[in-house]
RNA sequence: GGCCCGAUGGCGGAGUGGUUACGCAGAGGACUGCAAAUCCUUGCACGCCGGUUCGAUUCCGGCUCGGGCCUCCA
């Protein structure tokens, strides 16, 4: 099916990390945008510095469906442990994890995988097309390093790459470093510093619970072989964007270019985009600290934080950024989101009925694109002043997914008094196709998530509220204020002039 | 040690050679038994030292501080 032409709207432009410059986007295949997002190695809890890579993903692939393609999207699963270093020495992640609970490491994979899964699926972003599986590749992987043998050469631990063997090796990452004085760890026999494992054998003696015959003996392949093999499997020898981490632009993804270029016999790159993230800095230390683990999801939501504050918190800053994290910031977002969700319940009152699920449901029918329903909300007559904050909405979203400068235009759409509220709310559905913030059905009792240490229940909380309202009823403010002063000291604000009543206290700061 | 990036108001975070980001917090007001919530209004900035320029937060150089990569990592 052809795509219908776009609106009238803004190219999109996005920063290339191989070429250093904003690059106007157009898929190879006009009909479909392809992208491949390197994945989690699954053998813990995601932190939250790691989902801000998908969040960041998600929004690429909003946009390029906001812009008018469709997306086949897919996201690798690495449930193959690799060394923590180049040497024979270091453990082996996937391994460790299994050690550490006593668990198979199959079971460890299939559980921070469902873990991992969850947590996108909480924040807001799509599944993916598809879904990688690195150890459902092992044989492709096979495949792949035995065409490449004229850049390979074998050492007793395994087989490497020859990265003198591609004319332009490291352009993704500039110039490289020396390696003088760097600390790689120095395997014998390599032949240049760089050179990384397409396979590792297993040291001599030595079972792991993970491994598999190969040419080059028993072993697990290297980890930058699984990512060119399966975007290549699934996307073709070029597609059109691939992403991940900044800390991948050096390393990962440049061994990546070199086995492709290396398999293709080509220059090609594998991606005509590489795009890369900034970190999420933690600065203070506190979230990852308490409680003796590091930031999950999780972690936020039992202390009453939801979701989507974190998604919002991505959101504010450009992608290419770095971001603060601090139970500031975070508060920040959360009451941002809530006021948020304020406005847009208060619309759909004066807006009327109308089935916004539904729209929102057959925009998303067509493989995730959004186009549909954007055109329509562009061709059914939308007022002047409602087609400038689109038109805006457009420009912010085109200039490589400037993101928080189209953020504001929400708060600006619900303040617009001389747009009318359906149309006001039309607005925010459709900007919402890109930001994924569910604004159009956000309940907002859907943000009052109960924290673990609370000590009381709904039920309890309710039957004090209406204790509470009959004494003030009958002017008995001594008795009121008594059963509030109860209730906050059990972490619960009330708020007499709010639909909404009360409210589970969220306290960050430990 | 090598390579790269950043430094904006109390906090987070956009942007620009001479004009408003925005959000959160703060302040004032409306509402309220009080408080809160909500709504309206609002103060506050461009790391340091030089240079270019009629004019620099915005361009160039140096310094200081922060971050990333060089090893698995989003």
């Amino acid at each position: 099916m052809t795509p219908p032409p776009l609106p009238a709207g803004q190219p999109l432009t996005l920063f290339n990390s191989l070429t250093r410059a904003m690059e106007r986007f157009a898929p190879i295949d006009p009909a479909m945008a392809r992208l491949y997002s390197c994945g989690p190695t699954v053998y813990n809890f995601a932190h939250l510095g790691n989902l801000r890579a998908y969040v960041f993903t998600d929004t690429l692939r909003r946009t390029l469906n906001w812009k008018g393609w469709p997306t086949t999207h897919v996201i690798n699963i690495t449930d193959v442990g690799h060394l923590t270093s180049d040497a024979d020495e270091g453990d082996d992640k996937m391994e460790a994890a299994a050690e550490r609970t006593g668990k198979d490491i199959w079971e460890i994979a299939a559980f921070y995988t469902d873990a991992f899964k969850t947590d996108l699926k909480r924040l807001g972003i799509r599944e993916p097309t598809l879904w990688s599986v690195a150890t459902d590749h092992i044989q492709d992987m096979i495949g792949f390093a035995r065409a490449i043998g004229g850049v390979t050469y074998e050492l007793d631990s395994g087989l490497y790459f020859d990265t003198s063997k591609v004319p332009d090796y490291g352009r993704l990452a500039g110039e490289r470093s020396d390696g003088e004085v760097g600390r790689i760890d120095v395997v014998a026999g390599k032949r240049n510093p760089a050179d990384f494992a397409i396979w590792r054998r297993s040291p001599e003696g030595s079972r792991r619970q993970m491994e598999w015959a190969s040419p080059w003996g028993v072993g697990a392949p290297g980890w930058h072989l699984e990512c060119s093999v399966m975007s290549m499997k699934y996307l073709g020898e070029q597609f059109d964007i691939h992403t991940g981490g900044i800390d991948h632009r050096e390393i990962h993804h440049v061994n990546e270019i070199a086995q492709n270029q290396a398999f293709t016999g080509t220059g090609k790159t594998g991606a005509n985009i590489w795009m890369h993230n900034n970190f999420l800095i933690d600065r203070g230390g506190k979230m990852s600290k308490s409680k003796g683990g590091f930031a999950t999801l999780q972690s936020l939501v039992d202390r009453g934080v939801p979701p989507l504050a974190y998604r919002l918190l991505c959101l504010s800053a450009h992608y290419r950024s770095e971001l603060e994290f601090s139970p500031e910031s975070l508060a920040a977002a959360m009451t941002r989101l809530k006021r948020l969700a304020i406005g847009v319940t208060q619309l759909r009152d004066k807006a009327g009925p109308q089935d916004w699920q539904r729209l929102i449901e057959e925009a998303d029918a067509t493989r995730g694109a959004s186009y549909a329903f954007q055109r329509e909300a562009l061709e059914t007559g939308l007022s002047a002043p409602a087609l400038g904050l689109l038109a805006r909405f457009d420009e912010a979203v085109s200039a490589d997914l400037m993101i928080p400068r189209a953020l504001p235009l929400l708060e600006e759409t619900l303040a617009a008094k001389t747009i009318q509220p359906a149309e006001r709310l039309r607005l925010i559905a459709t900007m919402d196709l890109v930001l994924g913030l569910g604004l159009v059905t956000l309940d907002r009792a859907a943000l009052r998530i109960r924290p673990t240490d609370a000590t009381l229940r709904e039920d309890e909380v309710e039957a004090a509220l209406a204790e509470r309202q009959a004494a003030r009823a009958a002017k008995d403010y001594a008795q009121s204020d008594a059963i509030r002063d109860r209730l906050t000291a059990a972490g619960i604000d009330l708020m007499d002039g709010d639909p909404l009543r009360w409210e589970w206290r969220v306290d960050l700061s430990d």
